[in-house]
DNA sequence: AGGGATGTTCAGGCTACCTGTCAATCAGGT
DNA sequence: ACCTGATTGACAGGTAGCCTGAACATCCCT
C-alpha cells in the first residue's frame, strides 16, 4: 500500500472524524517503520514492505505475492526485479510448476525483514507506553471488532 | 491523500501489528467515503478530498491548500484546474494580495461537500453500531492520545 | 492430442506527483 | 522612493508506480 504523507483529508466536518484520525495515525507510524529500517542503514522504499509482508521461508510465486498485495503481476514483477537488484530476494524455479518462480529471501533480506521485525516491535512497545497496556489491548480488540465481517 | 486498496502490509511478523490494523480500518472506511459520494452521482476522485477537507467560505489560497495538503502548490495547481473544470471550485482574485487567488466553492460544490459530510455521518454511525457508542468514544480517545505530543 | 486456464515477461500508457524556472507582486530596510 | 529578497501562482519537463494488452511457455482437464 502506499501511505499517504500528509494529514489524509476526509475532513469534511468541522469536528476530527475518526476516519481521518485512523488515517493520520497510520500515516504516522507507518512512516516510521520505512524510517527506521532505512536508519539502520538498509535502503528500502515503503512499497517493498508489500513483499516483505508475504515473503515465506519456502518462497512465494509471482502471482500470490501480487495477489496478496493487490496489484498486477506485472508491477509486482518490477518489484522483486528491484529488490533482486538490491539483493533481498532471489528467484528460482518452482519444482513443481515449470511455469512458476519462486521468491525467496537471500541471507540479505532476512536481515531486512529482522531489522523490520524489530523497528515494528519498538514501535509498539511506544504505543504500549502512551496508551499504557491495557490502552492498547482495548484498541486493538476494538481495530479487530471494526475490521471483521 | 492516497488511499491503498489493499490490505496494506507492514505486517513482517505472524501476529498482525497495530499499525496494520489502523491501516486496514483506514483503507476499508476510507474508500467508503468516495465510494458513497460518488454513489449519489457526484463524479470525484479520492485526491479531491485535499481540497474539500480544507476549503473555507471566504475562500483558500492555492498555496495554503497545497500546504495543507503537503503537496507542492504545483500539484494542488493541477487539482484544483480539475476540480474549476468540473465546476466545483473557482478561483477569484485576492483583494489584499494580488499575486494571490482565493480557491472558492461554487454552489455545485458546497453540494459536493455536503454530500461528503451525510456520507461521513453515516460512516460514523456505523461504526457506533459495530463498536457501541462507548466503544466509539474509546477508540477516539485512544486515537487522539496516540496522535498528540 | 486438443483447448482453455495460468505464470511470467515485454511493451506501452496513464496518473499523480516532483523539481526547476519565471513574471508579478509584496514587504522590509535604507 | 528605491533596491533587495521572499512569496504567489503558472508553465515546462521529468519520474515513480501503477495499469492494460499481448506474447509465450506450461499446466490441467477432457
Amino acid at each position: 500500500m502506499s501511505m499517504a504523507d500528509s494529514p489524509p483529508g476526509h475532513d469534511l466536518s468541522s469536528r476530527v472524524n475518526t476516519i481521518a484520525m485512523l488515517g493520520r495515525a497510520y500515516s504516522l507510524l507507518g512512516f516510521q517503520i520505512v524510517d527506521g529500517v532505512v536508519g539502520t542503514g538498509i535502503p528500502i522504499k515503503p512499497k517493498h514492505s508489500a513483499v516483505f509482508a508475504q515473503i515465506a521461508p519456502h518462497g512465494v510465486r509471482l502471482t500470490d505475492l501480487a495477489r496478496g498485495a493487490n496489484i498486477s503481476s506485472q508491477a509486482m514483477g518490477e518489484l522483486v526485479d528491484e529488490l533482486e537488484d538490491l539483493g533481498y530476494v532471489r528467484r528460482e524455479p518452482d519444482p513443481r510448476d515449470r511455469r512458476a518462480k519462486l521468491v525467496k529471501l537471500t541471507q540479505s533480506g532476512t536481515r531486512v525483514v529482522a531489522a523490520g521485525r524489530s523497528v515494528v516491535a519498538d514501535l509498539e512497545s511506544r504505543i504500549d507506553e502512551k496508551l499504557g497496556h491495557a490502552g492498547h489491548r482495548e484498541l486493538r480488540r476494538l481495530l479487530t471488532r471494526l475490521l471483521e465481517d
